[in-house]
DNA sequence: CCACCATAGTTGATAATATCAACTATAATT
DNA sequence: AATTATAGTTGATATTATCAACTATGGTGG
């Protein structure tokens, strides 16, 4: 019952951190879901970053990445600037309101990871991670873009 | 770049496979998205199967279980009978052409795995799985329905 | 320079996933 | 019989996601 198909426990365990991750954000009463999370974690690890870069890391539509970015505008966790070298594009940068809360959610996420990871050994959870990353890579091998 | 948080290669993983199994529907052209596999999946394992069963297994809204049953039952991939020993629940089963597709999508399914996993010796993917399921668990450990 | 194509980002439409609250009907319990 | 619990549906809505079409700017070849 509990191994049927191991994509299905993938999925299973995804959907469980990421609701775990929603029930956090609405305690904190941020208006924000967990995908502006993972925006404002790029945002705040890379210096410059604009919209297409958060596209390119989450592998996603500009289009969704424009929506992630206006809400976090709107709650003055990040600003938008233009980009001196390109009229394009968009400077993005985390205000002192963002990274205050951005530290709060690393911290969640640790807990999180910590409560996950509970009684697996260093050594398993090395392998668990170096597997990830190379089943994503496999995945991403033949990926055509048209 | 790669390995920034844990938690982020699971939740680009699993996006990926999501889109991948997505595709592949597309280009089946059956009326349904990945979800839909996996309750028809369930459904075939399962004898008999409720809509609360799969809502337990899915752990997701029993609401979200009744509309991804609709659809499966307008495509007629399985249909909805009476059961007799509880006249409040339905008990589902597969149509022979839902067990065609169902039979067809768990190759899809398998192929994808197969790419995923290539290169990864057996002993790593066993480890990965078991760590899978140990972080289900650990996950599930202290999450009170209120 | 100019025509052409590429890139950054936005907007509208819509699909897919997900949950909550309220409801009906039936079952189980007290 | 009254109460409470369970199975499933429906309406409303949030979240995640993509596509197509668009504007504005950048880069390139003639």
């Amino acid at each position: 019952m509990s191994t049927q198909q191991p994509l299905d426990s993938l999925f299973h365990l995804a959907h469980t951190l990421k609701r775990k991750i929603h029930d956090h954000l609405e305690v904190m009463d941020l208006g924000i879901a967990p995908m502006h999370v993972r925006v404002l974690k790029i945002i705040n690890a890379k210096t410059p970053c604009t919209a297409i870069d958060i596209a390119n890391f989450l592998d996603r539509d500009k289009a969704q990445v424009t929506r992630l970015l206006n809400t976090l505008i709107a709650q003055e966790l990040i600003i938008k600037q233009p980009n001196p070298e390109d009229k394009r594009s968009q400077c993005l940068s985390i205000t002192d309101a963002g990274k205050e809360i951005t530290g709060q959610l690393t911290e969640v996420n640790k807990r999180i990871f910590e409560q996950m990871a509970a009684g697996i050994s260093e050594q398993q959870l090395e392998s668990f991670m170096a597997v990830t990353d190379k089943m994503m890579h496999n995945l991403a091998a033949q990926a055509p873009k048209s």
